[in-house]
DNA sequence: GGTAGGATAGAAAACGATTACCGCTTCCGT
DNA sequence: ACGGAAGCGGTAATCGTTTTCTATCCTACC
């Protein structure tokens, strides 16, 4: 591969001049001379090392996104959104799936540290382990005194999110508007209790509770994994219990729609003998059957913007942080409450009371 | 940010002798010299310079996975798998998404190239663009004169996958499948007959075709956009059309999702009055309804041999070129043919026979 | 006892690009 | 006609590593 050396002796000019004519943007150099150095280097196709030039100024034009799972349509929409903005600017986005281990999320943003990456945009709240995020925090300091940009899209340990989205009321509201269809006793799949989205949607769904008059009952919050398996057992828990309720509000889609499936394997009738609400509004929501009432986030925006205030903060400018609002997206899965009870007999799981 | 000079300094030993502490696994270093600088480098928070060594090497740790589309769960997974890979053996990897456009996979490529990433894989075949297929191959070409690992996952202009999938057998397998079930007149809904993989797929189908004795009838083949949006289209044009089917194929699941969906709208019963089958087993295959019959592809599996492949280039060992088996995932979108023709009243498309 | 050779450690030259600094023309104003 | 500025180009230092190539010290063997 050529080198800018190779080019200016084929130009029979200096590397500085070679240089200046392939990136400097400012600095004047004569048209003949300018021409010479292009046609030197399109002859010896030349492609800068990015490396070289990373090194001299302590920066190299990646933005990688910190996501918890690849897989996850939701992180891919956000990883989507970045991408649309980082690369007409130039750069090259990087996507780090941790699998939510805490030991490989540090080990990323150490390789991100020692390569010098212009910007770590969090995609996701944090883990729960303070070991991994004081060394995490530890880098992130380091590499922001050499001028990086660290974005959080979420809120984590050590702050609010600077791009965020209003979990509490994107729950509040759906909560609200199941209640406005005259559900009562409102089940609640709240994930995992060490995200802090899901605890934020947890305490929207308790001040909605709160709002409309209606006491909380903590047996009919479940806590389990933030996927579809966490759903299905979530509904195996809560018709195992003795408690009625006629609608399940899910902190996450996954959830939902393994609450869902399950539900459709015990033949239980959605949303006839039960109201099935999600959060995210994930693409496939809308081709579930039932579709799934959500609620939608601007994930993409959400991309966008974060990259945009990494932008910021890479020109010195001075910080927007934001709170993008939610929209409620009501489908088919949710109804009024069913008006008599109904039992199930399910999977080898005896029977239980579903309903008020 | 300190520097390996600086640790040198502080443990009192030269550049030469931090750095083989701290990276070169083989050169002698006495044990009290190694603790001394092991010992400066945690005190210092020393974290090697990525960029300084790569331009060294002509070689970062970086393997870039080249997509279509990141939001695809289809590439989620393939990604996912060359993650599980590329992580443990301490290379960080970076997602290219090309929305499709040939202008950004080249510049994508171009970058890596710049960036001497170690590896490229292709997740995808390549677009249909031969001017910028030749650029693209341009960069290649330099990048592995360098020692980069190029590896395709999909059969590619300039030759077939080093780690693939039996589309061909993949297909035929289903459409025997649907044969056995009874099926005589089966429409394909092929996709873009420029990708690839969607001609092999089409391939698959029509010597199925010919082993099971049956006639090939062109109007029953369908080319439509990869997606959602391009089954419904499909279904449309089908019913639209004076050919009689009792079941579709399609050729990825987006597309019989769509079809599906369709279906759903015009109420065609599904597998009563047509059968349905689809292509890849993305994961909410199973979670559609019907639940779709489909090829399960070991996209993960393909992720990580595409990953293992590029190490073995990295090593300078012999290649190991694979086609990996596909498997049948039949679940409830299919079924016998119908025994009547049914008659449907569409949309305003106004009625269209359907079955034999 | 001389020397071969292994074990350690250091000096210095790369890798490829950018840029501060300096010097040569040319040209303008006075 | 001369000082100075502007335009243009070159020299060389620099970023942080790795890696020869030496240099030193010891041990051990003949």
């Amino acid at each position: 591969m050529a080198s800018i050396t190779e080019v200016a002796r084929l130009a029979g000019v200096s590397t500085a001049t070679a240089s200046r004519v392939v990136s400097s943007a400012d600095y004047p150099v004569s048209e003949a001379t300018r021409a010479r150095v292009l046609d030197a280097a399109r002859a010896l196709d030349y492609v800068p090392n990015a490396l070289a030039r990373g090194l001299l100024k302590s920066q190299i034009p990646v933005v990688a996104v910190i996501v918890h799972d690849i897989t996850d349509p939701y992180f891919a929409e956000v990883v989507r959104g970045v991408e649309d903005a980082a690369s007409p600017a130039g750069y090259l986005v990087i996507t780090c799936s941790s699998e939510r281990d805490a030991e490989r999320e540090t080990s990323y943003v150490r390789l991100l540290r020692s390569m010098r990456a212009a910007s770590v945009i969090f995609a996701a709240s944090g883990l729960d382990d303070p070991e991994a995020n004081q060394e995490i925090e530890k880098h992130l300091a380091a590499m922001r005194s050499e001028g990086a940009a660290v974005v959080h899209l979420s809120p984590h340990a050590l702050g609010p999110a600077d791009v965020g989205i209003d979990n509490e009321a994107g729950m509040a509201s759906m909560i609200a508007a199941l209640v406005e269809l005259g559900h009562r006793e409102i089940a609640f799949l709240a994930g995992p209790s060490t995200l802090f989205v899901a605890r934020a949607r947890l305490v929207g769904y308790r001040r909605a509770l709160e709002l409309a008059g209606l006491p909380f009952d903590e047996r009919l919050v479940i806590h389990t994994s933030f996927d579809r398996e966490g759903g299905a057992l979530g509904v195996d828990t809560l018709l195992g219990g003795d408690v009625a309720f006629t609608a399940v509000a899910c902190a996450n889609d996954p959830l939902a729609m393994g609450a869902l499936a399950r539900l459709a394997e015990l033949g239980i009738d959605v949303p006839g003998q039960l109201s099935v609400a999600g959060f995210d509004d994930v693409p496939v929501a809308a081709i579930t059957s039932p579709s799934l009432s959500t609620v939608r986030l601007p994930l993409r925006e959400m991309g966008r913007r974060g990259f945009a205030e990494a932008a910021r903060i890479l020109n010195g400018e001075p910080l927007e942080q934001a709170v993008l609002p939610t929209e409620l997206a009501m489908r088919s899965s949710t109804g009024a409450p069913a008006a008599v009870p109904v039992t199930v007999a399910g999977a080898g799981r005896g029977e239980a009371g579903v309903g008020a």
